[in-house]
DNA sequence: AAGAATACTAAGTATTGCTTAGTATCAAAT
DNA sequence: ATTTGATACTAAGCAATACTTAGTATTCTT
C-alpha cells in the first residue's frame, strides 16, 4: 500500500489551477528546486515531512488530514466538513453518537 | 508546527490497552527494536513512513488520515464516520454538499 | 516547426530514520 | 525500604530516504 497524497496533491493543485512550481514556490521551496520536489511528491517518488504537507494543504485549502486519505468517501467527507462553522461540526458530531 | 501523529498515536495506543512495544510488534517488528521505534514515534523525535503509520491505524482501529489530523473535533468526527456503514456514509456526503 | 512552459528523472549529497545499547521511571512484591 | 520486572525513554552511529543539481521529455502556443 503506498501513500495517497501523491494522487490527492494532484487533484487538490490542478483544483486550485497551479503548477507544480508554482505551487512550491508559495510553499517557500527555492525557486530552483520547487519543480522537482513537488514533481517527486506528486509522482509518489519521495514523501514531503509533516510541515511540508501541512503547508500544501493550507495554500490548496483542504485540511491537512485529506493528503493522507486513503478512503475516497472520507476523504471527500473529510473536505466538506471541514468548511463548517465550529458550532456545526459540535452538533454533528453530537448527532453521530 | 509539529506533526499532532505522536499525540493521536498515544491515545489510540492507551485506548487500545497495548505497550509501545506490543504494539511495535503485531506492527511486524524486530521484537529488539520495536519499543525504541515506537517510542521515537510516539514522543515525535521521528516520523514514520506511510505504510508503517497505515499499519498502525488498521491495528488501532483508527482510519490513517486520524493520525495527521491536526484539528481535534475534526479528528474526532473521523473516527466516528469510519464506523458508519458505506451507504450511510454516501447519505451524509450527500446532505452535507 | 520552433520556442516556451510545464512535467518529469537520474544520480550525488544532505538529512532523517532505524538499530544498538543502554538508562530512567514506576509498580508490585518481599 | 529494597529489589525485581515491566515499561518508557534516549544518545549516537549506521542505514535509508529526501533534496539538489542538471538535465531530458512532453505539451501547448504561435
Amino acid at each position: 500500500m503506498n501513500s495517497p497524497l501523491a494522487h490527492r496533491l494532484r487533484s487538490a493543485r490542478q483544483a486550485a489551477n497551479l503548477t507544480q512550481q508554482q505551487l512550491g514556490i508559495r510553499l517557500g521551496m527555492d525557486p530552483n528546486t520547487a519543480s522537482a520536489r513537488m514533481n517527486q511528491y506528486e509522482k509518489g517518488k519521495h514523501a514531503p515531512d509533516y510541515q511540508t504537507a501541512k503547508r500544501m494543504a493550507d495554500e490548496l485549502g483542504v485540511p491537512v488530514a485529506y493528503l493522507y486519505c486513503d478512503d475516497d468517501m472520507l476523504a471527500e467527507l473529510i473536505c466538506v466538513i471541514a468548511k463548517l462553522k465550529e458550532s456545526e461540526k459540535a452538533e454533528l458530531l453530537e448527532k453521530l453518537r
